[in-house]
Formats: structure tokens, C-alpha cells, sequence
DNA sequence: AGCTTTTTACGAATTATTTCGTAAGTGGGT
DNA sequence: ACCCACTTACGAAATAATTCGTAAAAAGCT
């Protein structure tokens, strides 16, 4: 039942953040997306995502010439996976602390603020 | 000024973590702490704190025959960097998102909640 | 001084990740 | 059918991270 445990290297995760965006992209949006022949080769990337799919990271079907790459796992799984790794090699297990230390720095409009208070609000109601 | 940007690599983040939490201890102490030689050899650890050292992860000074570690970055600039990252790379950039997330799934307990609320009602005094 | 235990130093092997060159396949247009 | 542009496949090199064996240094003990 539990989803496996997805562990996307560094440059996994930044091809992940494109897929996630657009549902089903090929080699070349990806490629683009991430800033062109600048910032990687274009075999780099074809090649990541070739072994992506080998990992089970994303699916992909042809079209055309081309295959079509979708995501494997979901962009709230891995959310989850990442945080929860985090809260436990920083932050002392606390979700809390990471909550506190997120709110600290990191500036957030009136309106999340609200969104987040109203949130609280209702996890009170059946907290532990 | 800023704090040079720290990038641990996994083991070298569960050594910080023992480290962090002794103030100043041995190679003897974290490979202890992480599990003994069912976990890691000790010329492993002795070599990745040697490592450390050498990128200033951490300071040593001896003590006797042995040395003592100290952490150089503090767990605080720590944290605050690895929840950028993750901010960046899988909350589109948005702290609230995260702080949502975290929320969610992971358990805390009332009085945490209320901490948060609390602080919140705080950031709200001055919030953009 | 000689022996024993603890700790460090070093070098090398292993494994994981990233990068890219080169060649082969595919499909469309002419 | 032939060429062209685009896309994939593959293999290998470059880099980074982890692991560990073996030996040297240090300190205490007799």
C-alpha cells in the first residue's frame, strides 16, 4: 500500500519540477524549460530522463517520433517524503520546529498567513 | 557577511547532527552514537570527519591523543538553508505551502499548534 | 625501554551521479 | 527513394561520495 520510498537525486528533482508543471513533456520542453544548452547539454538531460525511466521516476509513451514523459510519483508524495526526511535529520522530529523556522525567515503575505491561521484553527479542533 | 553556503552531503549530515547536539565530541563518540560498527566502520566516520574538517564543516582541537570536533555551521543557518532549497525546488518558492504541508500529515501536538497560532498572530503585527 | 591500546593518516577501491560524444533510428517533405 | 532535421540509444569519461584496509603515531602501563 505505502508508496515506495522515492529518492530523486539533485538533478532528478529539478527534471521532476518540469514534468510535475506539465503533465506529459518531452526531452526537448524539459531541456528548454531548464534554461537550454547554457545550463546542460542536451543528451544530459535525454539521458537523465532515460534513466529516470529505468528507476521508475516517470512513465513515457511515443508520440510521433518523440516519447512523452510523465511523472511517477506525486509532487505531494514526494513533499511528504522530503519533508518528513527533513523534520527528522534537523529538526529533532518536530514538525512544529520546522513550521516555526519556516514562518521565521521566509516572508509570507497577510493572506497566507490568514490561510494558515485558518488552518490551525481547524486541525484544533481534533488535535491530539 | 552571509554565511557561506553550507552543503553537507547525506552522511556528513548525520555526523553534523551528533555533533551538533555534544557540543564537542570524538570520532569515538559519533561512531558510537550512529550505530557502532554494525552501522559504519570507525575509519568511515574518522574519514568523513577528516573530510569535514578539510571543507570546514567542522574545527578540531586536540585533546590528548584524540581531537574534538566542533560544528561550524550552526544548526539554525542550517536549517534555514535546506528549507530554501525545499522551498525552491518542490513548494514553488512559497514558504506558506510548506508550512501547509507540514502541517498536514505530521502529527503535533496541542500546545504546538498553539505555539504556531501564536506566533503567527505576531507575524501578523507587521506582515507586507 | 618494550608492549598494548587507542587514535589518526593515507591511499585505494567501490559505488553513485552527472556529463557528453558519437552513432543509429524515425518520420516528413520533395 | 532520398535527404534533412530531430530524437533516441549507448557507452564511456569525469566527478563526487562512501567505505575500508593497513600502517604510523601517541599515550599509558609495567
Amino acid at each position: 500500500m505505502s508508496n515506495p520510498p522515492v529518492k530523486p537525486t539533485e538533478k532528478e528533482l529539478e527534471i521532476l519540477q518540469i514534468v510535475w508543471e506539465k503533465e506529459a513533456v518531452s526531452v526537448k520542453d524539459v531541456h528548454e524549460a531548464l534554461g537550454g544548452d547554457d545550463a546542460n547539454g542536451y543528451t544530459t538531460i535525454l539521458k537523465l530522463m532515460q534513466i529516470m525511466h529505468e528507476k521508475g521516476l516517470v512513465t513515457r509513451q511515443k508520440s510521433g517520433k518523440l516519447h512523452l514523459y510523465t511523472a511517477v510519483p506525486s509532487l505531494e508524495n514526494t513533499r511528504q517524503q522530503m519533508l518528513d526526511k527533513m523534520i527528522n535529520t534537523v529538526f529533532q522530529g518536530s514538525a512544529a520546529q520546522l513550521v516555526l523556522s519556516a514562518l521565521g525567515t521566509n516572508t509570507s503575505s497577510k493572506e497566507e498567513l490568514l490561510e494558515i491561521k485558518k488552518y490551525l484553527e481547524k486541525l484544533e479542533g481534533g488535535a491530539s
